[in-house]
DNA sequence: TCAATTGCTTAGACAATCAAGATACATGTC
DNA sequence: GACATGTATCTTGATTGTCTAAGCAATTGA
């Protein structure tokens, strides 16, 4: 398990070289990668929750406590997935006890979710805990850096954006 | 579809300031992230063939040009599946015609995949496309700012590897 | 009024996972 | 050498979570 961290290294010898190029921020962004998807497996596994659910769960949280109602498409649209994907993702938080299905009150299509009592403190002591390491990892950065970073990923999405056409 | 580039964009008005912070950061992650799945689907599309699949073919490639031969162990290692997801994806690119599967010469237990003549192109016009535009972005940062995205991704990926215990 | 749109669900396919199994190699002990 | 135990490689089967496509019911608006 430990060795996915490492697998990279020996690709390039990081150690001996001062100058860092192309390469070692492609390296370090694919190893970022791979320990989220790592990340993700581990919460399933240790709390039966997937991290979608996770985010979803919490991001109902943030709205009940703004006094906000939400229902599954808007949550799909924030989350990136599909209104299909949506329907099992709050099976699966109905059926485990953590949200209810409301009717809109005058929508009759459309759904009100909201969390039980309780969820809450699910949701903070796993989920936050990790949300909180990487803010503040992304607080030790100076204003210039943070810029430098941002751009950074911005141009990388454009570069990925970029590959529809073929 | 084209909502998901935008749809943090009205949490922060980012024009609206000129310190760019924390959470600036942390929102371009995220939006890297997504783009990275549309990328993803779009790719499984439009040649019936998902990203992962490309990449292990990539990787064959590669090490048939270096005169390497490759299993199926160590290319799940080196991707990060399990094994079992990289039978079915061998499977997948058997299936295809892009590969073989032959015996090891002197390990009965162990196979080499071999990529077929042709696989070549099919890859390149892809996946190389994309790396190419990547790297291509990456090399724009001087070397200090690849030093300062190299040393935030780390950081990022120290604070997702920490929340095994729980 | 009636066609288009919206919100949610269902059905079917696919890629990944885990758990367990089948061989084959490796190593120590007799 | 022969055999037992352990480890490694690959496969299989069941489950999970995602997607697309198609469908139904309610709403909007021309």
């Amino acid at each position: 398990m430990s060795d996915k961290s490492e697998r990279q290294g020996y690709w390039y010898g990081l150690e001996s070289r001062k100058q860092i190029g192309a390469v070692d921020v492609l390296n370090a962004l694919r190893d970022y990668r791979a320990a989220e998807a790592e990340m993700r497996r581990r919460t399933r596994a240790s709390m039966g929750m997937g991290e979608t659910d996770l985010v979803a769960l919490r991001y109902l949280l943030e709205a009940e406590r703004a006094g906000r109602d939400v229902g599954p498409k808007e949550l799909a649209v924030r989350l990136g997935v599909t209104s299909a994907s949506m329907t099992s993702l709050v099976d699966r938080l109905v059926r485990s006890g953590y949200v209810t299905r409301e009717p809109h009150p005058t929508d009759r299509r459309a759904l009100i979710l909201r969390p039980t009592p309780g969820s809450d403190q699910e949701v903070r002591s796993t989920l936050g805990d990790m949300h909180a390491r990487m803010m503040e990892a992304a607080e030790t950065l100076s204003s210039e850096d943070s810029a430098v970073v941002v751009e950074f990923l911005r141009r990388m999405r454009k570069a990925i954006d970029g590959i529809a056409v073929s």
